[in-house]
DNA sequence: GCGATCAGCT
DNA sequence: CACAGCTGATCGC
């Protein structure tokens, strides 16, 4: 939840999401989102008072913002005193979608043209105002009693978080100030933002205010917005294929923000989702033609009071339970975040809570490493968390972020850093390829190689970014080269040292995927100018992949000498390749003992006796992440079977684990090679008689012992932001230690002269 | 009666 | 704890 307080330290004649107290005697108001805690004052009589007494204060926010403010009658004497920032045609475009899916960004949330109803309430000046695309908006800012003025430009920039959602660039007399609201960027996203740049070079940005809502190394990866939606898609369509009496209820809370999920399914499944209103999105046909107020279909994301017990008397929040006098089969998917970030086990994006319940990981904000690499990229002078994560204090965020930030850049000694200069190279190669894809995911040696033309279109911008943004860093890993040159395999030492970095401010953000795509892509011609102080020095050819060549991202990620502040770089290429993704797939099949996703599947699925309503005292809720594989309806019938807490690890079905053990990918299997199939691959949490639930937990401990939690030990402190990012099917860093200099060099010279290297398990 | 705040509950 | 709400109780105007 938003903690800002409305105003910016430069522009303290702004207020942005916080409209009472010392707000009401803002020159201008900014909202970046409809969502109720950025909202605060925003309808109060006291704000509604100041509107009429005046002509001149205005509130700026993205059209869809708009449309969706003025749908609520209680916002709506906001009318005549909304700006739209950009031009209807653009924010959509921009502003959410774009992160989302490709093919409904043509015109989604796009709200439809109100003439009538605009010109009559639109004042002639407003509707002139109507601002070009992509055209930094000049604001007066006059003081209406003292006539004071001042000018500032402000540019909205999309956010990713919810529709309509905008960050707000603010260039004026103080400097330029970012205000990002809430957001969700991928990796990358920030330097495609053309806006946030001048010409190819960032902006000089004095501040940032900055979503900090996962800013902690718990969060530190977060699925993509694909991974997760195609989790929940195959969910969604083993379930209600079986039958048309099979529905979704997609547990989700009331606020925007789950529309692009309404939206895939639908277009995916051909099932429109059942919503209480929808009114409010009546002018983005993109989105109504998706939802339905007809209780009649499969999905449904209606909401009641007391739903969750709806759902447990097996009935919707909107009533239904039956059709055609056929009792519904209801499962519920909840969409949650910090549930995932709370999980001590690595687990997938879907995970089975109960007999018919799911988690399913989606998130509105940014992870921590998101926010990283967007913080990284643009460089402040300043940063100000605009939330205290869970448990946070301001100071803890603050170590976070500060080491992103400039003066701290210039001045502090770089910790180590053996391999910083390659991070250039995998930025440069992130952007230089990647500038179509929307996900993280994607960046897959699989993804289509993009063409030389495209790249060096590309490239521009991306040579001159470091100047500003990372130009600091230059003298740091300009002062870790020389270490880099006791061994030749200077190449390798790309994931090395990704690997290895634990530093906040250069871990780098690119993947084991990259990498391939570096070895792949570096082409020679691009060891230009900048790239001399750095690796891209390297000769192209030196990044050719050699089968005798230690793989570096393979040996770390085995033998978890990786920081995984730097894993979610190897986490699992999933939804780019082959256009599918694959929840548990593995990177590499490398002696991979801590993917237990689906391997171990077979050892470690918990199934306790389900077959009754009596698990509802049992419950289903602990700590222990397990796999299952299984379909809905073949678990009520083996749930029979094991009936009764004795067992309590049971083999999953013959043709579950057969599928699990072959190919190491048991989601995969099911939603690519077994369209239709029955059979639901998610991890199930397990709680069972308290006894069961002890058993049950040692037995999963000693399955994956690989993954002790690690994140908790007090001694670990410099690399927690690593250690901890256990979730997300990250492989996790057991009994890592930051990586002492001259301990990797003996691993490398090891390595380096063909020794293997194995580390036991502790 | 309304708004603000807080506890409780997802 | 709470992603982002909601409901209901209480208090003051």
């Amino acid at each position: 939840m938003s903690r800002f307080g409305g105003r910016l330290r430069e522009y303290p004649a702004l207020s942005i999401d916080r409209f009472d107290r010392d707000n009401l005697r803002a020159r201008a108001y900014f909202l970046s989102h409809c969502h109720k805690d950025h909202m605060k004052g925003l309808r109060a009589s006291a704000l509604k008072r100041r509107l009429e007494s005046s002509l001149k204060v205005k509130l700026y926010c993205s059209p869809v913002t708009k449309e969706l403010l003025l749908t609520n009658w209680k916002y709506k004497f906001w009318e005549n005193h909304i700006m739209q920032a950009l031009k209807l045609s653009t924010i959509p475009f921009t502003s959410y979608c774009v992160y989302v899916h490709r093919h409904i960004v043509s015109g989604f949330g796009v709200p439809q043209a109100r003439t009538g109803e605009s010109s009559s309430h639109m004042t002639a000046q407003e509707l002139q105002v109507a601002l070009e695309v992509e055209t930094p908006t000049q604001i007066s800012l006059v003081d209406e009693t003292s006539g004071e003025k001042e000018d500032i430009e402000v540019t909205l920039l999309p956010a990713g978080h919810c529709p309509g959602s905008v960050m707000f660039l603010f260039q004026g007399e103080n400097g330029t100030v970012l205000y990002t609201g809430d957001f969700r960027l991928a990796k990358g996203e920030a330097a495609r933002m053309e806006l946030l740049h001048s010409g190819t070079r960032v902006k000089d940005i004095q501040s940032v205010y900055l979503d900090t809502t996962f800013c902690d190394p718990k969060f530190y990866h977060i699925p993509s917005r694909e991974e997760c939606l195609n989790g929940i898609l195959e969910l969604v369509r083993s379930w209600t294929s079986l039958s048309r009496y099979h529905v979704v209820w997609l547990n989700c809370k009331a606020a925007y923000g789950y529309e692009y999920l309404f939206i895939n399914l639908s277009e995916e499944l051909g099932i429109k989702v059942h919503v209480n209103k929808l009114d409010m999105f009546r002018n983005m046909p993109e989105i109504l033609c998706h939802i339905t107020t007809d209780r009649h279909t499969q999905i449904h994301a209606c909401r009641h009071p007391r739903d969750d017990d709806c759902f447990r008397g097996n009935r919707l929040p909107c009533g239904m339970t039956c059709q055609n006098g056929t009792p519904l089969r209801i499962i519920s998917i909840k969409p949650s975040t910090m549930w995932f970030g709370e999980r001590i086990k690595k687990t997938s994006v879907i995970v089975r809570t109960g007999e018919s319940t799911y988690r399913a990981c989606f998130s509105f904000h940014s992870s921590f490493s998101e926010i990283k690499d967007f913080l990284r990229h643009i460089c402040p002078v300043n940063v100000y968390p605009n939330v205290l994560p869970v448990g946070g204090t301001e100071d803890k965020v603050m170590e976070l972020l500060q080491p992103l930030c400039r003066l701290y850049r210039r001045n502090m000694e770089p910790r180590y850093k053996p391999l910083g200069t390659l991070k250039r190279v995998h930025k440069r190669d992130l952007s230089d390829t990647d500038e179509d894809d929307l996900f993280d995911t994607e960046l897959t040696s699989a993804r289509p190689k993009i063409s030389k033309q495209q790249r060096e279109e590309s490239r521009p911008s991306e040579t001159t970014q470091p100047e500003n943004a990372e130009g600091n860093m230059k003298e740091s890993t300009d002062s870790y080269k020389a270490p880099l040159t006791y061994t030749s395999l200077q190449v390798d030492f790309m994931d090395c040292e990704e690997s290895n970095d634990d530093d906040d401010d250069d871990d780098d953000d690119e993947d084991k995927e990259d990498t391939e795509k570096n070895t792949a892509q570096v082409l020679p011609q691009e060891s230009d100018a900048t790239s001399t102080a750095n690796c891209n020095g390297v000769p192209g050819d030196q990044q050719e992949p050699k089968a005798d060549v230690p793989r570096w991202d393979t040996f770390f990620k085995c033998d978890r000498l990786d920081e995984s502040s730097e894993n979610e770089d190897n986490f699992p290429s999933s939804a780019g390749a082959g256009g599918s993704q694959s929840l548990f797939s593995d990177s590499d099949g490398v002696s991979d003992s801590t993917h237990i996703s689906s391997q171990n599947s077979s050892q470690s699925t918990h199934i306790s006796e389900q077959g009754s309503q009596g698990w509802g005292s049992q419950g289903w809720d602990s700590q222990m992440d397990t796999v299952l594989i299984t379909s809905q309806e073949r678990n009520a019938a083996d749930f029979s079977c094991f009936s009764r807490a004795g067992s309590r690890t049971v083999p999953v079905p013959h043709e579950a684990a057969k599928e699990s053990q072959a190919d190491n990918s048991g989601w995969k299997a099911l939603g690519q090679n077994r369209s239709g199939a029955s059979d639901v691959i998610c991890d199930l949490k397990s709680k069972d008689s308290e006894k069961e639930a002890e058993s049950g937990t040692a037995h999963v401990q000693e399955v994956l012992v690989e993954m002790p939690d690690t994140s908790r030990a007090p001694d670990l402190d410099l690399k927690r932001d690593s250690q901890s990012s256990s979730d997300f099917e990250i492989p996790l860093t057991p009994d890592a230690e930051l990586p002492q200099p001259d301990k990797l060099y003996c691993l490398y010279k090891k390595l380096a002269a063909g020794e293997s290297i194995v580390r036991k398990p502790s």
